[in-house]
DNA sequence: CTAATACGGCACTAGACAGTGCCGCAATCG
DNA sequence: CGATTGCGGCACTGTCTAGTGCCGTATTAG
C-alpha cells in the first residue's frame, strides 16, 4: 500500500520523507486537539502536503490514524533505552524526564485521543495495545524483575499487576483528571503503592 | 432553565418526566456510543421525544450532556451503600457485584465516551471529577480508612494514592485495553497491588 | 371558550468534512 | 523527447447533523 514503484516503471517516485511527515503531522494533531477534531485538511496542512497525497497512501482518515499509531515511537521504552541507575526507585524516577514526559505526556495525549476510536474498531485496539500499552507495562515489568533479580526486593505476588500501577493511574490522572504527571505525582505512586507492595529479600539484604 | 412555570400562567406544564427520561437516554447512548456519536435525534428517539423539547431546555449538546453526566448516579458510592463485610478484601470483593458492575462497568464506558469532551471543555472535567471521579476513590478511600480504624492494618504511608489503584486501574483495562473487569482481574489488583501495599498493625493484631 | 404554552413530527437551513476530479508542474524511465 | 506517475492546490459532490420554523394536537389558566 505504501510501497514505493521500484518497478521499471516510469514517473516520479514516492517521497519515502512524506510518508513519515505525514504520520508525525497526524500524531502531533492527535497530541494536540481530539480523534473527531483531526481533519485530514488539518493533518495535510502540517505536513506540507496535498490531500490526495494522504488518499494515495491509505484508504481512509481510519487506516491513516492507526498507521500514525502503529509507528509511534515506544522505541525508548525497549530494555536498552531504559534506565540503570542502581535502585528500582530513582529507575522510575529516571523514565520521567527525558523521553517520558514528553515521551510519555505526548503518548497519553494520544492515548486518549484516540479513545474515541477504540470504542468503535477492534483494530485501533489493537494498534494501541500493541503500540502503547504493552510497550509500557513491559518497561516496568522490565524494570521491577531486574530489581528482584539483583536482590533490591523479593519476587512480588502478582508482577503483572503491579507492572500496571504506574502507566495505568498515570493514565487515569492525565486523561480523566486532566491534571499534570509531575515528579510529585509519581513519587506519591512509586512509594505510596509500587514499592509499598514489593517486600525486602527475608534473607541477605544487598 | 429547566424550571417549569409555576407562576400563575397559562399553558400546558413542561413534563418533569421528560426531564430524567431525556438525561438517562443521554446517558444510554454515551454509554452505548462515542461522544461523536451522540446525536440530538438518537437521544431524542431513544427518550420518545421530539427535539425541540431537549432544545426548549438546555442550550446545546453540550449542555445537554454535561447535565446527564451530572445527574450521573453516584448515590450507591456514598458511605451508606458501601458494603460492610468485615474485612477489606472482602468489602472490596463486594463492590465488584451489585451497582457495581453495571453500576461500574456502565460508569466506564460513559467517562470513556466523555473523554472526547474532556480535552475542550473545561466544564466537562469537571463534571465528570465531581460525578465519576472523585466518588469513586472517596468510595475506596473509605472502605481502607474504616478497615485501617478498626486495626485490620496500619495506616498507610499514601491513602489517597492507595484510594486511586483501582479506579485507575480498571478504568485503564477496560477503556485503552477493552478488557472485561471481572473478579479474577480485581483479584489480581487487590492482593498484588493494594493489600500487599498495606501492613499489618506492628503491635496488637485484631 | 380563548389565549398561551408544551409536545411530537416534519421540513428546512447552514456549516463542516470526507472523498474525488481536474489542473499545472516536477521527476523519472525508456 | 514522450509517456507515466507523484505532488500541491482548487473546486466540487455527498453526507451528516446542529439548530430552527411550522403544523396539528394536548394541556392548563382565567
Amino acid at each position: 500500500m505504501t510501497s514505493t514503484p521500484t518497478a521499471g516503471k516510469a514517473g516520479r517516485r514516492r517521497d519515502p520523507e512524506k510518508d513519515a511527515q505525514i504520520l508525525q503531522a497526524t500524531l502531533d494533531v492527535l497530541a494536540e486537539t481530539d480523534y473527531a477534531d483531526v481533519t485530514i485538511e488539518l493533518v495535510a496542512a502540517r505536513a506540507g502536503a496535498g490531500r490526495h497525497t494522504i488518499y494515495r497512501r491509505w484508504e481512509g482518515k481510519d487506516e491513516l490514524i492507526l498507521a500514525a499509531i502503529a509507528c509511534t515511537d515506544s522505541a525508548d521504552l525497549g530494555p536498552d533505552g531504559l534506565p540503570d541507575t542502581g535502585t528500582l526507585r530513582s529507575d522510575f524516577l529516571a523514565l520521567l524526564d527525558p523521553n517520558w514526559m514528553g515521551g510519555n505526556e505526548r503518548r497519553l495525549r494520544i492515548l486518549s485521543s484516540v479513545s474515541a476510536m477504540i470504542t468503535r474498531t477492534t483494530k485501533a485496539v489493537d494498534a494501541v495495545t500493541k503500540a502503547i500499552v504493552d510497550p509500557s507495562t513491559a518497561a516496568y515489568r522490565f524494570l521491577i524483575q531486574r530489581a528482584v533479580d539483583r536482590g533490591e526486593y523479593a519476587p512480588p505476588r502478582n508482577l503483572d499487576a503491579l507492572a500496571q500501577v504506574i502507566p495505568s493511574m498515570a493514565a487515569y490522572r492525565a486523561f480523566f483528571m486532566q491534571q499534570v504527571v509531575d515528579e510529585e505525582f509519581m513519587l506519591s505512586i512509586i512509594d505510596g503503592v509500587v514499592l509499598a507492595a514489593l517486600r525486602e529479600p527475608s534473607a541477605v539484604n544487598r
